[in-house]
DNA sequence: CCAACTGCTTGCAAATCGCAAGCAGTTTGA
DNA sequence: TCAAACTGCTTGCGATTTGCAAGCAGTTGG
């Protein structure tokens, strides 16, 4: 609801809906976190979204078209948010913002394996995991490569490496 | 000069630095409108940016690297502000922004152009223009082609277009 | 029938934003 | 030579946004 009269840019009007700190926390964790709910979302982000903020991201993304609310039919109170095709085809964006983070900037490892892979694996790659985020977001068919679970088994493992990098030297 | 204890995620440690509407303006402006002084960045930008947020900007900007500041020889109060390979590396992620606010969003014509052209051109093209930034804000030598004077052409093409589509129609 | 869980709201202090005005020093043009 | 325009940037101040904690009505499971 904001009618800040600037420019037609593309670059301009992608910055007004998505030029925060939070709405591509937001969307970053429903597309490679899978979560779902406004609970999953509150409980395991990583960074402590405060839970009006995201009330207030995810009825902005709701309004701008981004992600889509439907009723759970489990639980009469849950929600269950879905990307859009828009929402979707960030895709691109994600992957060129995480490649640019973890060559720059001091992530550390476990975090950034995911945007290796999907630097390497390139626009054909990024094809694949939106074909896949269609099949769990909208209904389209069930793609038969599951890019996401790829890339959540090398984070899965990236961590355990990490943890058992950490409880080993003690020994030696 | 914030310590906002939050992840290591690539995208996360992005946001920290770009995530807000006014970073990434600035950085379009000294990129592809090659806005070096203070007062360019200010009076032309279609946004209109307040002063205060500007000043603020290119310190936050300068403080995290991606940009560099140097003074101008021909005028003792202008300094010059130019990108560093790191801010000259934002270019697959502002041309990825950009398509897909072409795609997503209410875009002017003219003001997509660009978009368009750095879409349709790929990463090869990308790679070009990453090749004449560096020649214009770092010592690089002068590439064979200059990108940005074709999207510059074609901008100014599509402004051109534009008003005498507006003037014409009146006579029928 | 109660504890845990659901999505989300409210209050409030602190930080940030956006606008307008201003400022000391520099350059330009008559 | 001198005033006007220009330089990068700061200051004040009201309005908005943020971040944190607590709470709330309704739902579910044991």
């Amino acid at each position: 609801m904001k009618e800040t009269g600037r420019s037609g840019c593309p670059i301009n009007l992608t910055l007004e809906i998505l030029g925060d700190r939070w709405s591509l926390i937001v969307l970053r964790d429903i597309m490679f976190g899978n979560r779902r709910h406004y609970r999953e979302l509150l409980a395991k982000s990583d960074e402590g979204i405060a839970s009006n903020i995201l009330a207030d991201r995810l009825k902005r993304l709701l309004e701008n078209g981004l992600i889509s609310r439907r009723d759970d039919a489990s639980h009469k109170q849950k929600g269950i948010y879905s990307l859009t095709e828009m929402g979707i085809s960030l895709v691109p964006v994600f992957a060129a913002m995480a490649d640019w983070g973890r060559r720059f900037l001091p992530v550390t490892p476990e975090m950034s394996i995911r945007a290796e892979i999907l630097a390497e694996g390139g626009p054909a790659l990024w094809q694949k995991f939106m074909d896949e985020l269609r099949f769990l977001h909208l209904d389209a068919p069930r793609p038969a490569r599951s890019v996401l679970d790829e890339l959540t088994e090398a984070y899965r493992c990236a961590v355990e490496r990490k943890r058992t990098a950490e409880a080993e030297p003690e020994v030696a």
